[in-house]
DNA sequence: GATGAATGAGTCTTCATTCAT
DNA sequence: AATGAATGAAGACTCATTCAT
């Protein structure tokens, strides 16, 4: 049960598949209704143009992935913990949706689709978090904005590294201790 | 004096420029030969098509940056050493051609230009660098590869964050003590 | 009444009346688009491409040529009558319509289109009515694929003459006698 | 001795034998160059422009092969002997410069390149050797033209059908016999 | 909800041709 | 004689989008 997408999701879900892939720019309307099996016009029944099916998608599937790391950090106290469920759940989503993961937080080109006063939700947790760890003493004072940003890098560029290993792909979850463990010793100092 | 640019390197440079910014599939060969003020037909004079054009500027300039990281690497004796003056030989670079530099790191969809057998040199000669490190017992035995891309990830995220840090573009070299200082604690372990 | 041609229908049409007068290669989508008084877009949605435009409606009126000879062939029992009456249905056949006449047997360059295993109908159709009459003794032992290439070429090249006879076009009817006449006595010997 | 081709004949010959094989639209300057070896610019010294390649080298060859088989005609006396040489002369030139007799004899669309008042010295040699066979009292009252076109069909759609023969293709030489008969009883009458 | 047909603007690419050197 | 660089026009084809049904 559960099983039964609408075309709409149908839509998404074939957008998120070939743009994790190529980009929004290299993947056509046409080649989106051809997988989902409907044609062209009845794309737009359900979006009203293609940037706003990318946007829509996106913005869908972003916020609820932000909102489930959201409330993963408020189920833990010590930012230590805080962190490494975090990225635990990162690789778990990795290795669960790939496609998703990849076309969420890799696929950059994304962000000329976002309406104006668009500002990242993920960024801005881990600003929040890393800020309230710094204000307990948890971590010591540090450009909160640039660890974010490595931490984030840790958890982006090894994914890549997955996905781009062959033969098969490899699994982001075995690396979660590793990532976390370089993360912490990142913000923690010397 | 110096700067006579030839009509292809001007190609070049206008490709990246505007690849930098919206990906390969975002940018035409019209207008690329609009920013160069020539026909889109002079092009072709110079690269074969678009695939080539893009690859060909990718694997030139790619190569030459490898290259000098490779040298920075020979010049130096420790691993501390080798790992802060190429960090700050890439912040260097960022500062210095942001365009090339996030045309060559972080438009990852270039990887589907390259031949068959394309091995990339960085990430190369960074498992090398570490691997040897390793055996040196300077850092504790580790996933080269994964250590390498989050290496890597600190590097590109921050960049990033520079990019789109407003109203103005942040420098990267400022941040260049911090980035190597992360990724020592990464590699260095507990 | 009857007469609605489908859009399919018309291009067909005018990429025969078109292609009869200079040949595949000398005639633009573009142009076919503006005879038809479509859009170039629009002929990409009855036909896959180009090369398929030529080959499907090569095709499709070479078969049922092909097979109105064969049937013709059929309902005649000598092979003197068979003959006649074949030439005779190729004269009416050039006589009304005359750009189809040109397009099938005239453009030799179309076979460049066709797939690898495709054989000529019309040739095969020749060589077995003659090698059949050779087999009752209707006519004389002979090199069947000569004798065939010579009437083929009695009916193509005399098609050629009234088609460049000025100042009006010839008609084929009136000839047709003469030319299985002619035919008959290639095949029937001394 | 004598193999030394001058650039413009080069040019010339790279033409014919790209055209006998695709017709004059399917072939481009570019080509013509690559195959001569020279840039494209320099076709321009020679010719000065494409229809003036393509008429100039058709008109040249197309003359001289008419000389020689008007040569040959008025070498016989009895129009039957006429008619055997001609053939003859006609299978040994298939033989010897297939490309050329392609180029010259099948490539029908060459007639676009033609001048205003052009008319083919080929068709009106036949039909003068014909029509004065006819006064003669050699072969019968016949239409001259018509008989003239089916003459050369023989001879045309052999030509094809050895050059289309595979594996490899058939010499016309050992037809020539076949054909010449063929011919003369076409115009004999019953 | 869905589709087939259509389209104008745009894609990459090739064309014949020119011209300074 | 020859060429490399250039170009405007045209080539085939794809794009996102619309609309009558």
């Amino acid at each position: 049960m559960g099983k039964q997408l609408t075309t709409k999701e149908k839509i998404g879900r074939a957008a998120i598949a070939l743009m994790a892939e190529r980009g929004p720019d290299g993947v056509s309307m046409r080649e989106i209704a051809t997988v989902v099996g409907v044609s062209e016009a009845a794309l737009y029944r359900h979006f009203a143009n293609k940037n706003e099916l990318i946007w829509e998608v996106f913005a869908t599937h972003y916020d609820a992935f932000a909102g489930s790391l959201s409330e993963i950090e408020r189920q833990h106290d010590s930012f230590e913990d805080k962190l490494t469920a975090m990225i635990a759940a990162c690789c778990e989503f990795f290795d669960r949706d790939c496609d998703l993961f990849v076309f969420l937080l890799i696929a950059q080109h994304i962000q000329r689709f976002a309406p104006k006063d668009y500002t990242a939700a993920l960024p801005a947790l881990l600003h929040q978090t890393l800020a309230a760890a710094i204000v307990t003493g948890e971590v010591p004072e540090c450009d909160v904005k640039v660890n974010a940003a490595m931490i984030m890098g840790c958890v982006i560029q090894t994914s890549l590294y997955c996905l781009y290993s062959k033969p098969e792909m490899k699994q982001m979850t075995p690396l979660a201790r590793d990532i976390s463990g370089a993360c912490w010793r990142i913000v923690k100092g010397v």
